[in-house]
DNA sequence: CTTCTCTTGTGAATGATTTCACAAGGATTC
DNA sequence: GAATCCTTGTGAAATCATTCACAAGAGAAG
């Protein structure tokens, strides 16, 4: 069960999701494919995974089909995120509203900048990143973003798996060591843009 | 050349990077691997892929293994960036000092929010999207950011294409259509929280 | 100059993922 | 209710990526 099929669960449910507003009924695993850039068979082979949900000669039916899918993301429960580092791109995210639909919602807010602390950012005070046991014991989190400085981001890490976090998404452009058992997923935009460089460093000027 | 590998190469080097200011010399496979969370191995494979910059018995000398990679990757060169949206996430990137200090620069910003357009962002103004040929004329680039809302994204994929932008990083939650040729990285961060969340379902609570 | 140490570079082996091909089997038609 | 159509579900094959093992070879030491 591949990190790559998970991931393409994820696409998946997010087109069942934008297609079921189209009224659409049933899909067949190749028109699937192709909303999400991907293969029948490949379709068939991730979903096999976790059962068999069509029908044969038909397809998928849409609904139930994004019902199985939510559950086997995990997505059937709503998931408490705690953001440190409330910076430009933590104000992105706490001001974007998809995630908290999607099932995540920040219920915690920390930084280490005196000037931000005590502010309110979409109805949750920013709290003293110092104080995290004292913020998690009021409000939990189990997954956290992480958006501080690339400096702090070990210390802060550290802080969020004593605190009991499972799972981080790291913004900050370093590789975080975390203990057996905690996930971390890195968003790192410079890598994305250096691949780019690579792809085009000769078709381009 | 897979993909993951290009991903790597681009972590070795900001390793190195950060090295190179510690004073180090010279790195060992095992070392540089040990920095970015992989095997010497692999390290060496990666690196073999575009000649071998090594010396056996010692390692790899940290500066010219960095003016390599620099090399490999397309980054010896400046490439010229085109926001366009410019939104939250947008207003992040572009007061983000280390895509320039990397190479990547934002030389053209465009919306088409009225009340946006023509202010000024990191001395850059503002312009309408509707007039991104000219823009381009004025600040061409052959790399652009797209950070609008996923309804406006493909449209403007497809404009980016027309002004002859060769490579976009697409921040919205959508599978970008673009011909052969145009290379696009997308970042979704809403598919690495529900990859976060497969992984916890039955950790947590 | 020879020996010893150490780490690279790389073919071969293993492992993982994707693609393929097709039997299985519901739905629909006549 | 039989025949046909169509798409799933899935082993097997092919491809792709990583790991392994070790010969090659540079430098240090004696
Ligand atoms: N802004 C972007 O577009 C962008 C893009 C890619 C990656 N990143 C990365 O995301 C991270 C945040 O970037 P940013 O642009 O929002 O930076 P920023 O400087 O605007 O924000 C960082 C915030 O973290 C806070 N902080 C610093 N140390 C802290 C600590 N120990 N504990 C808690 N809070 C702390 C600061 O007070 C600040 O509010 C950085 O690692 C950056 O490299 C940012
Ligand atoms: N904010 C986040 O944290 C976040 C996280 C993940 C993904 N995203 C994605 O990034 C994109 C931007 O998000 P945001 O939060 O900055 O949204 P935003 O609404 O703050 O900004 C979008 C900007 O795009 C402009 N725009 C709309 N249509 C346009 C068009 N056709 N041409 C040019 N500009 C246009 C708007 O005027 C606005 O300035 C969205 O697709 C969003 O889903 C955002």
């Amino acid at each position: 069960m591949s990190e790559s099929a998970i991931r393409r669960l994820s696409l998946y449910l997010r087109a069942l999701e934008e297609m079921g507003d189209d009224g659409e009924e049933i899909v067949s695993s190749r028109l699937l494919a192709e909303r999400v850039g991907t293969t029948g068979p490949q379709v068939r082979k991730d979903l096999s995974l976790f059962g068999s949900f069509g029908t044969r000669g038909l397809g998928y039916a849409v609904r139930p089909l994004r019902v199985r899918l939510r559950d086997i993301l995990g997505l059937s429960r709503r998931w408490s995120v705690a953001l440190v580092g409330a910076g430009r791109i933590g104000a992105a995210l706490v001001a974007y509203p998809s995630f908290r639909e999607r099932g995540f919602e920040i219920v915690t807010i920390l930084d280490n900048d005196p000037e931000k602390i005590g502010t309110r950012w979409n109805g949750i005070a920013i709290g003293p990143v110092e104080r995290m046991e004292e913020a998690f014991r009021r409000n939990p989190a189990e997954v956290a973003i992480l958006a501080v400085p690339a400096e702090a981001a070990q210390d802060a890490a550290d802080a969020l798996v004593r605190v009991g976090v499972r799972g981080i998404m790291n913004l900050a452009p370093v590789r975080l060591r975390v203990p057996e058992g905690v996930a971390v997923k890195h968003v790192d935009m410079a890598v994305e843009l250096e691949s780019l460089s690579f792809a085009l460093r000769h078709l381009v000027r």
